[in-house]
DNA sequence: GTCTATATCATGATAGAC
DNA sequence: GTCTATCATGATATAGAC
């Protein structure tokens, strides 16, 4: 006997999650999502009229999963210096736990970005108060002075980049070697973090 | 009275490029690459037999353009503080000249990463001297200890993410202002520098 | 709500005339 | 070499039975 844990639109959001997620957009077949829920091709219609909205529907849930743990650390109170390194903390922990993400995003982003625009708009996503913390911070003395953007850029860059570019990585720097793999990306939050503040906090 | 400057093969590729850098490769179509170089979809099989031959082509293309400028680079005899900053000149400067290019080799990663490995392999690269080299001068005292790789991935995620991510950039902390977006490219690589200087470079 | 069967359509690829 | 016409396939979408 079998126990119906899921409904069956649950079954069908999370085949088409690992669907979507390893094949894309384009990738996706209807079938091969249809096929992983158990259900029948139709049901998918039935359920989410058309391939795109089971798709914004996927996208939506896993944009905002990470958006609000990361909004919390960046609207504490705690110096620019630790709150960088809570962010960098939580954004590797949260990449590590979801590595396909930023593949995902850079590539539907890359395909048709409208999807995400309307989801940044309707979360009322807006980094220009981050920027403006930033260069108080520097007006204070706390860090040394330069672009706030390409500073919160170029952290945003060592922290997303390595998982966006997880295969090659993989291929070309560890030889397929999982183990090593991981245990580089156990390593990165530690390593970013102090190479940042290397580069930020004031040298007397 | 027209004249012919192009063969249709180059017209074909340079239509190709186009379509494939823009639309990817499941996404590009056929008929869309006829229609751009301005001949019949069947002449696309008579110079390419297939899709996949016709994409594979642009690939080769687009990621041997690259190779040899900064290949040059890392194998002169420049001290490495020194390399590193003619590395992220040439780096930024190819992708100012073609921002397209990050995008387009995350996404064709993430949907197929054999291409891209075959590529590496026939081209014999393997960033392992480079490793050694940065650990030979840090071993020296030219700069400060930490793992290679990280070091590496560090410069190269600073130095790409921004332009894979550029839609994004673009939309959300630009608002489409072009020019802007621009101008912040221009500053990628003193940033960089700068950064990764103050990050490395041995303090007394 | 769930399924079978099918309509409709788009695309990559090919055959064959010129 | 280039074109028109067409095929074969696979995918989205819908109609309608249960």
């Amino acid at each position: 006997m079998e126990i119906k844990k899921d409904s069956t639109e649950d079954k069908i959001l999370e085949a088409a999650k690992i669907v979507f997620v390893t094949k894309g957009m384009e990738g996706a077949r209807m079938q091969e999502i249809a096929d992983e829920a158990g259900i029948n091709k139709a049901l998918l219609h039935y359920y989410f009229r058309t391939k795109e909205r089971l798709f914004e529907a996927i996208f939506s849930e896993i944009f905002k999963f990470a958006f609000p743990k990361l909004s919390r650390i960046i609207l504490s109170d705690a110096g620019i210096v630790t709150k960088i390194e809570h962010f960098v903390d939580a954004y590797i922990d949260i990449l590590i736990q979801h590595p396909f993400i930023p593949g995902f995003v850079l590539k539907e982003l890359n395909r048709d970005p409208s999807g995400l625009f309307k989801l940044v708009v309707k979360l009322g996503l807006d980094p220009q108060p981050v920027f403006t913390y930033i260069q108080e911070a520097m007006d204070r003395g706390e860090i040394i002075q330069m672009n706030p953007k390409h500073l919160a850029l170029n952290v945003v860059s060592m922290c997303i980049f390595p998982f966006a570019a997880r295969p090659i990585l993989s291929f070309l720097v560890f030889k397929d070697d999982k183990d090593a793999l991981e245990a580089f990306y156990a390593e990165r939050a530690e390593v970013i973090k102090k190479f940042v503040i290397n580069a930020i906090v004031i040298k007397n």
